[in-house]
DNA sequence: CGTCATTGTGCAACTAGTTGCACAATGACG
DNA sequence: CGTCATTGTGCAACTAGTTGCACAATGACG
């Protein structure tokens, strides 16, 4: 029951009508809640349904048919009681390491390519992020209020900087000294 | 598409009924990729279906009504397409830095003891994980044919090494110096 | 022999996310 | 004015995972 609250959340940061939800989605929340338009506009018929949020009066007619959505106080309360809440991680789900576990039965020919083309992603993606951090975070400010947004940029930071480090060792076991590469 | 292949993997490493499939799951391809044991018998079911695997004949009666499943050619030769093939990594879906998104907009109370919590619960993952480590991949045991199921298992440590690093660091940052932890 | 815990298999309904498409309204351009 | 790219909303069918339950067979125990 996440992706409700990721809306509300981008929500109450800004009013917005669908396609900027999903626009916004792409470069902010979506790098750890992922969603396709088609679902957010299904989860916004909910919330409004719920009377979470509402949408707001169209200043001027615009391109389409626009609507704008606003969150109502019931919204943020829900979203509210949502932080406080306790919930477990969800459980690891990898193909990645899956593959290589069948690689141990199966062998391993093609594999190590896999490797480096996840490495050259995950490093992408730390590149990104640090990018966002010299944007939206220099040294300089650091201000109280941006603090829990810094904490979750790092969260992505460090587990783009574990991956890559953790592929890096990998490809040079699998292709190092006394490597059997393609055994069966 | 990946649940029929962790079977696959791990009928190759021993033909077992759905139960018995369940219990190895939970304790090792289920550290990566989980699964119930409903979800486990309806896959059973396809790929018996589809040729990958088959029935043994039973050696003699056993309790409830045991079906004994091994992997067909067809099966491996599945499984060995699948490892060489190129598949992104999922997107990540992560509750808890959404969590944090969400209270950098209605406030933060009660977050602080979640992340505690998290903490915690990764700690324990990671004493798991190098308990298996030292029982099964002792360092004077370097044996070539465990290198890829050892480089799984440092997957699964250095994950939990980042969250434990990362919760241990933002917790620091909640409650130290000019926190103000319910700010809203 | 009856009862109960254990081992074992499986169906049904639901939830969340994905994929493929349809279609409406508007502004720019020839 | 006609066409086309762009902005915008949304339905439908499917896939994968979850939750709750039913029920069969056997062995242990009183």
């Amino acid at each position: 029951m996440s992706l409700p609250h990721a809306i509300l959340t981008a929500l109450l940061e800004k009013p917005s009508s669908g396609l900027e939800l999903t626009r916004r989605f792409d470069r902010s929340i979506g790098y750890f809640w992922p969603s396709t338009h088609q679902q957010i506009y299904r989860e916004l018929g909910k919330l409004e349904q719920a009377g979470h949020i509402r949408v707001l009066p169209a200043a001027q007619p615009a391109r389409g048919q626009k609507k704008e959505y606003e969150v109502l106080p019931a919204g943020r309360e829900e979203l509210a009681a949502w932080v406080a809440l306790a919930e477990d991680p969800r459980p690891v789900r990898d193909p990645l390491l899956l593959r290589m576990r069948a690689a141990a039965v199966v062998g391993a020919p093609g594999l190590a390519e896999e490797l480096h083309r996840h490495l050259a992603l995950h490093r992408r993606q730390l590149e990104e992020y640090l990018e966002i951090e010299k944007r939206d975070f220099p040294p300089e400010r650091t201000a109280d209020e941006d603090r829990l947004r810094r904490l979750v940029l790092r969260g992505g930071i460090d587990l783009e900087t574990f991956w890559t480090g953790w592929l890096t060792g990998a490809i040079d076991d699998l292709e190092g000294p006394g490597a059997a590469p393609d055994r069966v």
